[in-house]
DNA sequence: ATACTCATTCAAATTAATTGAACCCCAAAA
DNA sequence: TTTTGGGGTTCAATTAATTTGAATGAGTAT
């Protein structure tokens, strides 16, 4: 293939362009007229084409100029993020961030969080997955992620390390003309397990392990997002257990009720789980953020 | 800003790593090891840095180092493609060229031209947009797509050229199981107008003002692509006058019948519009390419 | 016309890149 | 252990490149 185009070349049309004239864009750069004249000629006779239409009295750039102006801006600033972003990495601040974030957690609570790393470090680019469909664990083993958010059970593992996060409320609950809504009496687990409940379908992989929530024989609707139980609840599809912190909203404006319960249901603890080799600054930066949460009653 | 990476020093990387030492890559670009060396520890002074960890005997990329590799790879690729595109530019070769395709054509019927562009020019990029929805015409004024394809009724302005392109001819359709496919005579217009009519929402814009095909009267179920209006006609919601060639799969399988008509439905003339300042020569190419397509019975 | 800015050219000066020889280091072979 | 050889660096010398400055012509407002 042949030469690329000098670097030079793209910040002296980028000058010039900029300034309005090769003897304003010399100034900029700290340079005499005919030393920018030199660089654009010099790109010209490179590619063997002009690039700008001297016929007038001012140089005004032809259409290849133009293509070469646009394109190379985009290359000029990718060139100078690369040096910066090396320069970071070096630092032992990742040029990205990749987050898992459990189904337990709703996306709000950690819209502070990611906020405040945006502003702090608006370099890096951060990358969440929401839901991750039984394989948390595996994205962090196979470095598909940086860490993982709101995990509830986690394995034990030779190079993994976590930690404490929030402990999740389970609230239980159902659309407000479902016939449990106006039960006479705090409901018991038989009571439940008339109806139909909406269950997701990684969660339940191990709560029906533990028979935590799930009561057995009970019939089923399984969805893949806990966003899509909230809704399939609402719609009156059935019942089911949610993380306080998902249906406040729906509870507030009555979308959701949640009846009263005879027995009492745990907190159901989470935790952050990262590599525990080497880990980076930023990921360092959220981990500390993320552990000064208070906990969701 | 700081100052852009050099493409010297990110060439020089590409060429150590490509090589696997220092020495190799020097032989490769021509240049004595020293040379080499200096390259990479300006490199690394401009970024204050370490590119290379030289702990060992051999020198092994940094982290760091791996990013300005492999990021620096696209932008060496850009500035070379770059410089290439600008010398077609000069040469008239657009860089890209737009088409917007109207729903009376099928895709298949450009595919064959559309592979031969791609071989023909493999760096000039294409862009379909194979709906058009009321707008084709100024989508071409205002400079939003070079070329416009098969289009029915092209208005007369300044600046615009037009060729003629294939003559569509129209299909009447309906389900298998539709009453309409066991009729005992040719249909007249006053048969068909018992019946639902599937029409697509922009065509029909024009064509009901010209009556054309779409009987006064009629009821109607408004689609926006000739493809759902295909996909409703098979699903029985509808029955309508189809482009010959975007039902001819539809019809040999049998999705499909088409009644005969006791009237005669004349040829759609279409054309392809093009503006007419200084067309690049892959839109000439395209032009004369088309015209050369016999026409569809 | 006149004054002024814009851009180019060319030899000279300056700056940067390249070379080649000398040297060190490590690893594999003798 | 001692050699041998490749890999990498350093540094002064050389070569190539960019930058300068003065001279020149061309277009445009006043």
């Amino acid at each position: 293939m042949n030469d690329p185009v000098r670097l030079e070349a793209l910040e002296t049309l980028d000058a010039i362009e900029r300034h309005g004239s090769f003897a304003a864009a010399a100034a900029a750069l700290y340079r005499v007229p005919s030393a920018v004249s030199y660089t654009v000629s010099q790109l010209e006779s490179d590619l063997g084409i002009a690039v700008f239409d001297r016929s007038g009295h001012r140089a005004v750039l032809t259409p290849a100029g133009r293509l070469l102006l646009d394109e190379g801006r985009r290359i000029l600033t990718a060139s100078r993020e690369l040096g910066a972003a090396a320069r970071r990495l070096a630092d032992n601040w990742e040029p990205e961030l990749r987050l898992a974030v459990d189904g337990l957690i709703a996306p709000h609570e950690l819209w502070d969080v990611v906020g405040a790393f945006h502003t702090a470090h608006p370099a890096i680019n951060l990358r969440l997955s929401e839901d991750v469909l039984s394989g948390t664990w595996e994205a962090l083993i196979e470095d598909r992620v940086d860490l993982a958010v709101g995990v509830a059970e986690p394995p034990a593992g030779a190079g993994i390390r976590r930690a404490a996060f929030k402990d999740v409320a389970f609230v239980f609950c159902c659309a407000p003309d479902h016939p449990l809504a106006t039960f006479e009496a705090p409901l018991t687990e038989d009571d439940l397990r008339a109806w139909r409940a909406v269950v997701v379908a990684d969660s339940a992989r191990h709560l029906s392990a533990r028979s935590a929530g799930l009561l057995d024989g009970q019939p089923r609707l399984t969805v893949t997002t806990m966003h899509s139980k909230i809704q399939a609840i609402e719609q009156g599809l059935g019942v089911g257990h949610c993380p306080a912190a998902w249906v406040q909203a729906a509870l507030a404006a009555g979308r959701l009720v949640a009846p009263p319960l005879a027995y009492a249901r745990g907190l159901q603890r989470t935790y952050l789980l990262w590599r525990s080799a080497a880990p980076g600054r930023a990921l360092q930066w959220f981990i500390d953020q993320l552990q000064s949460i208070p906990d969701a009653g």
